[in-house]
DNA sequence: AATCGAGACAACCGCGGGGAG
DNA sequence: TCTCCCCGCGGTTGTCTCGAT
């Protein structure tokens, strides 16, 4: 069987999204669905690959997908799952309401492994963190219940001020897309979620984007954001800010002034 | 203050399954 | 039945942050 390739290797965009490029798939998304991968990109005017968006979506910007702490009853059942299924992340994810195959993957292989055992992590075995009290005793004091995401919804509002290119921003668009859920029925038109702005994508876009020459259109290449991303270093803001956020990136509300 | 190493997480890669023609 | 194509999954890698020295 000859596979088709994963995608056109040239001119395909790698590496980590952009405000931009997020808030092009959720409001294509919104708007057309996602009846084929592989066309989406395209259509959308993105220049990635069918394969990244899906990832992109499925991880990150779906608005079902709870982002933030794994509390300790969904640490217990991923270690639970996993010593019932073994590495079958789906499986797992699908008993987690909100969580992601990447997400748990990333937990379980961050810290949960080491738990269950911790004097071999590569081992899965089962139940030592059942015989370990004392250990859970200090995750709770340490605030491991508090995940890893939490280091990474901390770390990310100011991973962004250090991101060499000014367009990687992801990490705050996760957040922000993870908590458009409740909002997320506002997206439905173009005049809602402010595509109608979106300047006409051809070749040159992206490189306008990236130049700064099209940056009052986006957030992301605003000055001010980079003072709220580094003014956001805690998750509680980043958490308060959720509302905010979402409308920043899809109404194209202003930001305020520091 | 600078450097180094470990930890953490986002994203990519390749494979296999399954549906459509 | 066979071939092609798309999608989803699991493993792996790249990069950043943070703490220790």
């Amino acid at each position: 069987m000859v596979r088709a390739p994963c995608c056109e290797k040239m001119g395909l965009k790698k590496g980590p999204w952009t405000h931009q490029e997020d808030r092009i798939l959720i409001d294509y998304i919104n708007l057309h669905g996602h009846p084929n991968w592989r066309a989406l990109p395209k259509l959308a005017g993105l220049l990635r690959c069918g394969k990244s968006c899906r990832l992109r979506w499925t991880n990150y910007l779906k608005p079902d997908i709870k982002r933030g702490n794994f509390s300790r009853e969904e640490e217990d059942t991923i270690i639970q799952l996993h010593t019932a299924m073994g590495n079958r992340w789906s499986a797992i994810a699908a008993r987690l309401p909100g969580r992601t195959d990447n997400e748990i993957k990333n937990v379980w292989h961050t810290h949960l492994k080491k738990r269950v055992n911790p004097n071999n992590p590569t081992t899965e075995t089962t139940s030592k963190f059942q015989e370990n009290p004392q250990e859970s005793k200090e995750d709770e004091q340490n605030g491991v219940g508090s995940s890893p995401s939490q280091t990474n919804s901390s770390s990310t509002i100011t991973d962004q001020t250090s991101y060499k290119q000014t367009d990687s921003p992801q990490p705050s668009c996760t957040e922000v897309s993870s908590e458009t859920t409740s909002t997320n029925d506002n997206m439905n038109t173009n005049e809602d979620t402010g595509l109608e702005n979106f300047p006409e994508m051809d070749d040159e876009f992206w490189s306008e984007v990236f130049s700064g020459g099209i940056s009052g259109e986006f957030p992301a290449e605003n000055e001010n954001m980079g003072q709220l991303q580094s003014g956001c270093g805690q998750e509680s803001i980043l958490h308060d800010d959720m509302d905010f956020w979402f409308n920043v990136f899809t109404r194209g509300e202003d930001l305020p002034q520091i």
